[in-house]
DNA sequence: TGCTTGTTCGGATTCAATTCGGAAACAGAT
DNA sequence: ATCTGTTTCCGAATTGAATCCGAACAAGCA
């Protein structure tokens, strides 16, 4: 029960059973996935998961802190290019980028993500919306002029927020009314348009 | 195995059933809430449960029906109202219905909401996003100069989901960086600087 | 090699979901 | 009120998944 990898054998194992448990999660979801079932994708016996975690949550928990580990990993990198970017550019450029990074693998991050919704979950999302709000903060630094836009911290909040979970929901979509294009374009142009309105600056988008 | 109710008595049996599940829901979560629970709640025996519902799965599924009827119930009336009213005004007046609704018998309401946003149920909350569709359509129909606004059907995409996901986010915030308020203050800023930015009329807002 | 510690395994146990057969409540007719 | 067929309710028994546990196996070390 819970123990930490000592040997290399076990963080190996310790790895397998955490990406069994997202492909599990990615083909049935976390309610229908069974123990057994990881076990067998991670290619070990089912005790040998009770080793290293508490229980079945536990596993998908560590799952979920990987999906969150590597989505931070790939919004951190892009933030110094971002910042210098226009609004609709950035926009545009952060989108795609994520887009890509929920289609790899066969789409295994997007299918554990639609998941990731639920309450507790969301809890553990924390880090990426750090993110996100440290890439909002920094950009508004390089574009001092956008200080003036009205309360900065719920635009944010909102943008952030529905952003992430639109992106995932249209992504997710069997056959989506408009293109992931379109989308994109409406998120640079509501941002900017408030951003123009409010400021008045036209250079803010440049 | 799922019958359907012939007597009066069933009926309550089946409404009870359902409520009793909505409120387990809303206190455990789906995935830790046992048929036991769910038939203590609702004052039965176990195996009645399996007289109306094919499985727990089911019985899920008719507390989210009953979740988005009451919530498709709630905006309907509300449409011929706020299609007159300018865009903060209705953005702010649906807002505060909604969170009224949601804060009903103790967070009932909300406390689900926190647990819909997961794969399979999305797909059963299609009823809502269309109710807000329609007043979206509605409202452009009673101020045709927004018919102006570019892309159209990716803005009230985006406008829905991230709204409806930002504010179920936001009411289950502990302690919230930013008031109610504000939030909706900026929802409604968002879209109306979107509107008057692309059709350049300050009349949108009137 | 012999000893200690780390790791894996799968059968045994526990607990929740679901079934089933019969008891209780009901509606309608006599 | 009594009888009769139907509807509703129940909870012990079954089933299968999650979890535990102790024996077997591998690694590190003297």
């Amino acid at each position: 029960m819970a123990r930490k990898p000592k040997q290399q054998r076990s963080k190996a194992t310790v790895d397998a059973i955490i990406e069994a448990a997202l492909i599990s999660i990615a083909r049935q979801g976390p309610g229908a996935t069974t123990a057994r079932q990881v076990a067998d994708i991670a290619g070990i016996g089912v005790g040998s998961l009770y080793e290293y975690f508490e229980d079945k949550d536990a596993i998908f928990t560590a799952a979920g802190a990987r999906f969150v580990d590597d989505t931070v990993a790939m919004i951190k990198p892009l933030i110094p290019e971002l910042v210098r970017m226009n609004i609709r550019d950035a926009v545009s450029k952060l989108l795609f980028t994520f887009r890509d990074f929920l289609e790899e693998n066969n789409q295994l991050y997007l299918k554990c993500a639609r998941h990731a919704f639920s309450q507790d979950m969301v809890m553990h999302q924390a880090p990426i919306n750090r993110a996100l709000m440290d890439l909002f903060t920094q950009y508004l630094m390089h574009h001092p002029e956008l200080l003036r836009m009205p309360n900065i911290p719920a635009v944010a909040y909102f943008y952030i927020n529905g952003g992430i979970f639109t992106v995932v929901r249209h992504l997710s979509e069997e056959k989506p009314t408009q293109s992931f294009e379109e989308l994109t374009m409406v998120f640079g142009d509501f941002l900017a348009s408030y951003a123009e309105h409010k400021v008045g600056a036209s250079n803010a988008t440049q």
